[in-house]
DNA sequence: CCTCCACAGGAAGCGCAGGAGT
DNA sequence: ACTCCTGCGCTTCCTGTGGAGG
């Protein structure tokens, strides 16, 4: 009894018993990728996918459609919800119809786009060992033959027209003749408003047959899905308004991101419930932002490569050691000092040059040119994060860990 | 007005890894 | 299993630059 002060389970395991009642009743409706059953403010977008895509009741081929709107406008739930009680009318009335969700960025390759849609549509295709054509023209066959009516949502469909172009999609969408009587329709989601430039002339004119944009949630918007969220996953009471108004316009005064949003409400709810409190309130949610912030900091540092790990290393030492300046040429005498400690190689001044800079556009340091006449001219850096930040987060890391206690 | 410091940052090329085609 | 191709990280070489001090 008398070892609770030392075992840190036991504060833990304590907060929880005496909690009387859990915040969070439902973990679920937090994650980012819940589909709620009801989507606020996007009725006049769900009612024209609904209606772009009801003619497949009648077996007549949709329009291909193209969305559009930032992250966390409701693009992919909208679109996952319509096509999953579309399906299930289907079903229900006997429509031989399938309808499949891809997200191409997940996918990686076109070779697993396509895989996705035939075990989408019920085509058994190896993992690997096809050439591209060779799969479409499986999956053409198979549809031509079963007659089969399929709407394929291509989420982030930009990632794939910028990494392998477009001619996946000229390919699906001129496939109508190879499949007929079956048919295929096409839903593109991009979260990007240029991408349309990207795509041939062919091509476009073929997806984009329909358009639809999602604009961004106002922060009032914001605030009612939010609430509504709240009310799906946490008990009653457990919660006060202005944790979740803040929620909302923490989140709504970048681009209203229901996403980001929702995230930092899950965040801010599991802050809470650790600290043992029976309510989510406001200094949760700052808390949440915080640490939300953090890590992304330190997973950036985390996947930096080694010798901008270094340099980043050899400005902080450069900055402790000299009072004032900080210059391109002093933090590259500390970063060659830290090569040689460890044994490696230091790279050229060009190269240090340029990590510098990345460094600078990832928002790491802050690096600017200044001119002292006579005496040169050079860049001036400073970190811009903590030095806790930084050791705490290279400490991992094998290479530098003695670096940091010496 | 010229000089010259201490770099910035562009251009070109090199070696390597991984992926595609055969 | 092999070539070919491409992208990437890096080096080498280079030209450019604002202003303090002569």
């Amino acid at each position: 009894m008398q070892q609770h002060q030392n075992d840190p389970l036991e504060g833990i395991f304590s907060n929880a018993l005496r909690r009387k009642r859990n915040i969070i009743s439902n973990r679920d409706a937090l994650r980012s990728d819940y589909v709620p059953e009801h989507l606020p403010f996007r009725t006049q977008q769900l009612t024209t996918i609904g209606q772009l895509l009801s003619p497949i009741l009648s077996s007549s081929r949709p329009s291909n459609l193209l969305v559009y709107g930032k992250t966390g406008t409701g693009k992919t739930a909208v679109t996952r919800y319509v096509t999953s009680r579309l399906a299930a009318k289907c079903e229900s009335s006997k429509i031989p119809a399938s309808f499949v969700y891809c997200n191409t960025k997940m996918a990686g390759t076109e070779y697993r786009v396509l895989s996705e849609l035939a075990s989408g549509i019920g085509l058994k295709v190896p993992f690997t060992g096809l050439a591209v054509s060779e799969v479409l023209s499986r999956i053409q066959a198979y549809m031509k033959e079963k007659g089969l009516h399929t709407v394929l949502v291509m989420d982030e469909i930009d990632f794939l027209v910028r990494s392998f172009g477009d001619d996946l999609l000229y390919d699906l969408t001129s496939s109508s003749d190879k499949i007929a009587p079956g048919f295929l329709s096409l839903i593109g989601i991009s979260n990007d408003l240029q991408f349309k430039e990207e795509l041939g002339a062919r091509v476009l004119s073929r997806l984009s047959e329909e358009e639809l944009v999602f604009p961004p949630y106002s922060a009032t918007e914001l605030k009612t899905i939010l609430v509504e969220r709240a009310g799906l996953a946490f008990n009653s009471g457990a919660y006060n308004e202005e944790a979740i108004n803040l929620c909302a316009a923490l989140s709504g005064s970048e681009h209203g991101d229901a996403r980001r949003a929702v995230d930092l409400l899950r965040i801010a709810s599991e802050v809470a419930e650790r600290e043992g409190a029976e309510q989510l309130e406001e200094k949760h949610v700052r808390i949440a932002l915080q640490k939300i912030d953090q890590d992304r900091v330190s997973e950036a540092l985390k996947t930096l490569p080694l010798h901008a790990k270094l340099v980043l290393l050899a400005t902080m030492k450069a900055e402790d050691d000299s009072s004032l300046k900080a210059s391109s040429g002093a933090v590259y005498e500390r970063y060659c000092a830290l090569c040689t400690k460890s044994g490696l190689d230091p790279l050229t001044t060009r190269r240090v040059s340029g990590l510098l800079t990345e460094l600078d556009t990832l928002g790491l340091v802050s690096a600017t040119v200044v001119n002292y006449g006579r005496y040169g001219r050079t860049k001036k850096i400073t970190p811009q994060i903590s030095h806790a930040v930084v050791e705490q987060a290279l400490s991992s890391d094998d290479y530098l860990k003695h670096l940091i206690v010496s």
